[in-house]
DNA sequence: GCAGTCAATGCGATTGATTCTCAATTGCTA
DNA sequence: TAGCAATTGAGAATCAATCGCATTGACTGC
């Protein structure tokens, strides 16, 4: 469905949709988790696909523009970039283990209205957000248990 | 007061208190604000403290180590390093500016609560979390209404 | 208070992710 | 299908962050 997002906020702002700039989209929305760029290129040359790393950049950077990706923070200290495709709404939410770096993306109706509360009592107007809560999964509460 | 808490993480992992880090920590305080490190070098060099770039990445390593500092993200595309000291309970929750980049940090028990459900929820064990609302602060507003 | 020890610092070099440059290629329009 | 301008690819350049090592300085026992 964003597919279509995608080339026509290409076309408004007449930008080319390049066999390229389709298939890192396409790409990412296959993969339907977060991924950095490195893996993201990898994946496409296994499918065959001939891309240079600097186009990539670029897409990304222009996915952003138009809302359709996100960076995410996926540790307190987060250093390692990690992107994201954003849902409908262009929230990100995400439960990450601070252990095995696993993620769990959901989403809850609760955090939207909270925002638009928090939003409203500054004067602000709300654009999107985007939680982050760092916690132990269950698989490394037993390990650590186990200890 | 949370200066002793970064002494007595150093001293419990035999670490030595230096006058860099606890300089490093002290002009964070002061400036209560997110900073990069530049910003804060600066501010260091202005105080007359004599002290080198590395020693600051190593000294921002440890707090957040420590849980005394950590990074954040201030705009959906991020690329810039930002970095926050960590108010009681660890939590940072921020509502900035997409277009003159201001942020307000503020904190709502809400948000805890909610974070603590959905970690529930998955079977994790809450650590901490990180909000960033991303919105259009009511000077900008304005000025966008003016145009 | 003083000397000795070893961690911490500072500096310069290095790494690695991201961006830039520019010639070659490729979408799109007529 | 030709022509133009945008886009790409490859490698160079940039810049934040890290590393290595000689020097400095915080802590211990005397």
């Amino acid at each position: 469905m964003s597919l279509e997002m995608f080339e026509s906020f290409l076309e408004e702002h007449c930008l080319k949709a390049t066999r390229q700039r389709r298939s890192v989209y396409a790409e990412i929305l296959a993969m339907d988790e977060h991924f950095d760029v490195d893996s993201l290129l990898l994946r496409l040359k296994q499918n065959g696909q001939r891309i240079s790393k600097a186009t990539i950049y670029r897409t990304l950077q222009l996915l952003m523009e138009c809302g359709l990706l996100r960076r995410v923070q996926l540790a307190p200290d987060g250093m390692d970039a990690m992107y994201a495709a954003c849902p409908e709404g262009c929230a990100i939410d995400n439960l990450v283990c601070t252990t095995c770096g696993k993620t769990v993306q959901f989403s809850k109706e609760g955090v939207c209205n909270l925002c638009e509360d928090i939003a409203t009592k500054y004067g602000f107007a709300l654009s999107s957000h985007c939680l982050n809560i760092f916690a132990v999964c269950p698989e490394c509460q037993k390990k650590q248990g186990d200890e």
